[in-house]
DNA sequence: GCAATATTTGCGCGATGCTGCAAATGTTGT
DNA sequence: ACAACATTTGCAGCATCGCGCAAATATTGC
C-alpha cells in the first residue's frame, strides 16, 4: 500500500520539482553565464573586481548577478577582508542537472 | 600540435558554450515547466487544446509558450488533422542537460 | 577618526516578457 | 463556398529585468 504503483502524475510531479525555474533563471543571462564559466576554472574564490573583466558591465551589475546566483545556490560568497570572493558550487549545480535529466528520462521511460 | 595542452580558457569557452542562455530561457518560466512536465508523461504527441488545462491561462498563451519552447528545441510540433500536436524532445533535452554538467566536471576537475 | 578600497543598494530608464482579447490563418466536412 | 473547430498572430497593458550612475555600507591601515 504504500506502493500504489507510479502513476504518470507521480513521475510528472517529480520532473516538475526538479525542473525548479529559479535555477534556470539564474542561468538564462549571457553575462550570468560568462560569471559560471570563470568561476569553474577557478579552484580558489575570486573576487568581484576581478569577475568584471569578463562580464562587460559595471561593478553594481556584476554584484547583482551574483547577488541572483547566491540566491539561486548557484555560487557562494565569502569576505575576505575588503574584498567578497565568490566561488561556483558546481558539484551542487551538476548534481540538480543531472537530476533534472534524470527526472525527465524516467517520465518519458516510464511513459513509453 | 594539435594539442597545446587544454588550457583553462579552453574549458571555460567549453562551458560557456554549453551553457546556452536559450535553453534555459525555455525553462525558466513555471508554466513552460508544466507544459515540460506533462509532454514528458505522454508518450503520443499532444494537441494544444490539452495542454490550456495544466497551465491555468489562455490558448494564445499556450501556443506561445510552445512556440518558443519549439525554437528553443525543447518540443517538436507535427500537424494533424485540425489540431497541432506537440512532443517533448526528452532525448535531445537530457542530453544537452547532461552535457551541461559534464562541461561544469571537467571545468572544475581541470581546475582543481 | 579619517582616507582609501571593495562591494552593495537605491533610483530611474529603456528593453524584454507574459497575458488576455480579438482578428487572422489553417483544416475538415457539408 | 461556407460553417465549425484548432491554432497562431497582432495589439496593448502591466510586470519584470538588466543597466549605469550615484550614494551607502563594510573593511583596512594610518
Amino acid at each position: 500500500m504504500s506502493e500504489p504503483a507510479p502513476l504518470p502524475t507521480a513521475c510528472e510531479a517529480a520532473l516538475s520539482a526538479a525542473l525548479r525555474p529559479a535555477l534556470f533563471k539564474a542561468l538564462c543571462d549571457p553575462v550570468r553565464v560568462s560569471i559560471v564559466a570563470r568561476l569553474a576554472t577557478r579552484q580558489d574564490p575570486v573576487a568581484v573586481s576581478d569577475l568584471v573583466a569578463c562580464c562587460g558591465i559595471d561593478f553594481s551589475g556584476v554584484s547583482r548577478h551574483l547577488k541572483l546566483l547566491r540566491q539561486a545556490g548557484v555560487v557562494s560568497a565569502t569576505r575576505e577582508g575588503r574584498s567578497v570572493r565568490y566561488s561556483l558550487n558546481s558539484d551542487a549545480l551538476c548534481q540538480v542537472l543531472r537530476a533534472s535529466a534524470d527526472a525527465l528520462e524516467q517520465c518519458s521511460e516510464q511513459a513509453g
